[in-house]
DNA sequence: TCAGACATGTAAGTCGTTACATGATTCA
DNA sequence: TGAATCATGTAACGACTTACATGTCTGA
């Protein structure tokens, strides 16, 4: 049997939307999970053949309306049961590489001024993405109140819904959007709160005096 | 010419502290880094092979006083340059791929309830590991007064130094390490933030009582 | 009409893990 | 003496990226 890692269940996920391309999939992940996932064609439609394979998913080829043709991929109720079992297992916490840690470690007594420097840029990199999240924060939340996508954010294109049942869609939509948001700009503030002490305590190191 | 990735600078960076051979290399990274990094034999033979031919370091086969016979790889000064340019260009920032996120994403508004439960238990493991880290840090720090490493943490051996320096030496070390402790620490609390909130969002959403 | 977006795919290569193979040395 | 650990490696596989190839459709 195939191994079943976490690219083939990230597509069978979308797929659970509603029955999708690998161009709608690749669109979907670089537009509302630009910030902690990525997906590429040399994966996506490979992975596609061998969901059809496994008996996961389905597929029909050309249909589509208005739309150019495309190859739409649709879940089976086995896929839907994988996926499901998969959803609730915990979370893998394998190690997160973190190049600035691997830095830190390998130079930070070799030459500390270079290492403060480089814990200066890390923390203008950081501050940087702060303020870029929290201006997409702005832009996504009055979706919230009005259930009415912004300009350019219609990610999900639910099937159509009645209105109010189309307006409590993406509102829950927008929740988990905006979920997602907060764990960047929480991420992004503990990294600067450490670039911080780090700082201080390189350059004041508290044996300073010591002998 | 061949790829320089991560794994190539992590080696050579250990190196540059003294001659090794791969297994001293591994032993480093299973006891200091495994919080953010990681490597295999796999990644470290082969590597240390390409470093020498890249002419980046030399190899002593065999030497090795009162220790066990071992192959010993020096840094040259050409790869110590390599080194050098390496270690200050800025961290590179791309994605991180998040489990978490993802399976929020996927299946956040499908199936809030499960959604919820699947947060608890990643709220529980980033509470272990927080404390976890809390007694690690713990242990380490008297190190710092000291200039003394507690029990088994001998990571560092320097070659020999005199007394103060010695000391001087270890407490250099420590606080690096105290550092790398640190911000796994921040970046536990801003998950365990995340959770709260996330929960608590999700429980009650701000739009329940709208149509 | 033709540039640019839409759409689908493959090939080659890097990166990394796991499992296996091999042999030396230590010490209970 | 034989189990554990020290020590060095390779092979096979999976995950992911990049570059390429190919063709269609739309609209200025």
């Amino acid at each position: 049997m195939t191994k079943k890692g976490k690219t083939w269940f990230a597509i069978l996920g979308f797929l659970s939307w509603k029955p999708m391309s690998g161009y709608d999939i690749k669109n979907l992940v670089d537009i509302s999970l630009s910030y902690f996932w990525s997906i590429s064609y040399g994966q996506i439609y490979p992975t596609l053949k061998r969901l059809v394979a496994a008996g996961y998913a389905t597929t029909e080829a050309g249909r589509s309306i208005g739309d150019r043709k495309r190859n739409l991929f649709r879940i089976t109720n086995e896929g839907q049961k994988a996926l499901d079992d998969w959803m609730s297992k915990p979370i893998d916490l394998s190690i997160q590489r973190d190049e600035m840690q691997l830095k830190l470690f390998l130079g930070g007594q070799r030459d500390t001024a270079q290492t403060i420097s480089l814990i200066r840029d890390f923390k203008g990199q950081q501050t940087q993405r702060r303020a870029q999240l929290l201006i997409e924060y702005d832009e996504t939340a009055p979706a919230l109140e009005s259930g009415e996508f912004a300009d350019d954010i219609q990610w999900l294109e639910p099937e159509r819904l009645s209105g109010a049942r189309q307006k409590q869609a993406v509102r829950e939509q927008t929740l988990i959007f905006l979920l997602s948001i907060r764990q960047g700009i929480l991420k992004a503030e503990a990294r600067i709160t450490w670039c911080d002490e780090a700082i201080s305590l390189l350059e004041n190191p508290p044996y300073a005096n010591k002998s």
